[in-house]
DNA sequence: GTTGGGGCCGTCA
DNA sequence: CTGACGGCCCCAA
């Protein structure tokens, strides 16, 4: 199991509706809150990774959102119920946790 | 609010 | 092998 399958893994447990941030994925592997924006950077494939529902650790939206760019992350956030005020998060009320996920 | 440094370490040229 | 860069983060001006 590589760190980008245990990434994906992560991401793809985020609730429709939640989101979670770079640094608590990071916190979970172990491993750099950098890594995670270059993971999912790579991996182009939005129809199986909601990498939309990654944002930074302020609720703010990432820089290079690859698939149209945070307006259209925004969107797709929006859709899911998601608030964004001045493009931030509430991440008092979104803010979607792994505690208990078994990182093996 | 902004910029700039350092850190960390995989990935790519 | 070496160097540059990153969907970040943290701290200091």
């Amino acid at each position: 199991m590589t760190i980008e399958e245990k990434v994906f893994k992560l991401v793809l447990t985020i609730p429709k509706g939640r989101v979670t941030t770079y640094k608590e994925i990071a916190r979970i592997l172990k491993i750099n809150p950098r890594r995670i924006g270059t993971i999912l950077h790579k991996n182009t494939n939005p129809d199986i990774i909601p990498c939309h529902r990654v944002v930074k650790s302020d609720g703010s939206l990432a820089n290079g959102y690859a698939f149209g760019g945070m307006k259209e992350q925004k969107r797709k956030l929006q859709e899911e119920g998601i608030i964004l005020k001045k493009n931030k998060i509430d991440l008092s009320r979104f803010f979607f946790t792994f505690s208990g996920y078994d990182v093996a």
